[in-house]
DNA sequence: TAGTTTACATACATTCGTGGATGTATAGTC
DNA sequence: GACTATACATCCACGAATGTATGTAAACTA
């Protein structure tokens, strides 16, 4: 067959990529086969092998597609200038709302909470989703510290429990929405549950508070 | 081959079962054969079809073995004479617990969350889980409304907004620990996250904790 | 105790997916 | 303008899993 551009072969590659989405999140990545994703993204199998070298390549593929990103946006970094809570609650917010309004991170969101399962091959996809995990608890520990020290309060729990806690009600959140998007509004609930949490540990933050929705960039972490 | 009784039947069913669970956690559900499932459990394809229509079939069986006593047991009940938030404590730490403790409804939960795919024939098994969830935030919800009702206490967010938080705290718990058994301890830091998640809403729970590590059967709500 | 049903084991047909080998025409490269 | 690497398409051989059909011996039943 006639030799694509290599523009040309980014973009079989990128429809490759787009097929298996669809095929992953409705079928499940077990029960769909690179023929059917071939098929889907008008090509052949040979296009598939050409690309990525099984199946698990694929789906590394789409994962780093949508998460590298994401982490890229949503690491923390201690600047004394703001109030880490509300660098983290503005990191928060961005990552429910992405996940709400972006159909692909949405349905790659979806696929790596139900539609795949993380064994033999798919380990690896598990070890580097458990080390983001510890990062964003770190991430979590450090600010709700340091947030503590500044305000000069006594977190009522250790903040290495309450940075645990406050990320398994995010991911929890999160998770729960995806099984059930129409059950309730992920941003809005996120947010004020958010706040219930760091009430109990003991911050008062009824003048800290944001409002998010007429901040949609986030500007306002920059502009204080 | 020669016939079994009917124990000798029920025991190779519930062989068949215990063979599907170890295998499911190593190999994820897709990946295991029927073939594996009674070699495992030292019989054939035959028995396997003879006891269960399908491999759905099986995992339905093997997840209502340790659900339906699950369900019966934490079920909210009204009752004046006790503190609503004790009651819904209690049944949360009992989960966790169990999750921590008993291996069989840990491998359950384990396969249930990350070694299946929620699609095609298991999509009704998806809706079961939602039912419950509806059914536990509802719970929650109650409990709430009730609690701030007595205790004279205005919810800092509507219960219902709180009672999600809080599922998602909890779920979101066993999800992580599911992830790393060894990142944190289950039961301590859920209790912990529990009572910070109750203060922010505006409960004072100081006095109402009681010691459940002494208290191993949560009898201390019915002594009360 | 003869007949029927149960609780499997065994054998078979069919389908499906994978990996690899091979073909091929063109885009880059010198 | 020849040469080479690229970007696939096509073909083939193989195993593996499934569902079904059939065999069978003992447990149950009348």
């Amino acid at each position: 067959m006639a030799r694509r551009t290599k523009e040309e072969a980014l973009a079989t590659r990128n429809r490759l990529i787009d097929a298996a989405e669809i095929l992953f999140q409705s079928q499940g990545v077990s029960r769909t086969s690179l023929q059917q994703i071939a098929e889907q993204a008008g090509a052949t199998r040979g296009a598939v092998y050409w690309h990525f070298k099984d199946k698990a390549d694929l789906f590394n593929a789409m994962m780093e597609r949508v998460t590298l990103p994401m982490e890229n946006a949503t690491r923390f970094a201690d600047d004394p200038a703001v109030d880490p809570l509300v660098v983290i609650e503005a990191g928060v917010v961005a990552a429910l709302r992405l996940v709400t309004t972006d159909t692909q991170v949405r349905r790659v969101f979806d696929i790596a909470t139900h539609k795949v399962e993380y064994t033999g091959e798919m380990a690896s996809v598990q070890q580097h989703h458990l080390q983001v995990r510890n990062g964003c608890v770190g991430d979590f520990e450090k600010a709700l510290r340091l947030a503590a020290r500044r305000t000069g309060i006594k977190l009522s729990v250790p903040a290495a429990v309450a940075a645990q806690g406050l990320h398994a009600l995010i991911s929890g959140l999160i998770q729960n929405w995806l099984l059930d998007p129409e059950a309730f509004a992920l941003v809005s609930v996120g947010k004020r549950t958010f706040n219930v949490y760091l009430a109990g540990l003991g911050f008062d933050r009824s003048g800290a508070r944001i409002d998010v929705a007429a901040d949609p960039l986030a500007l306002g972490s920059i502009a204080r």
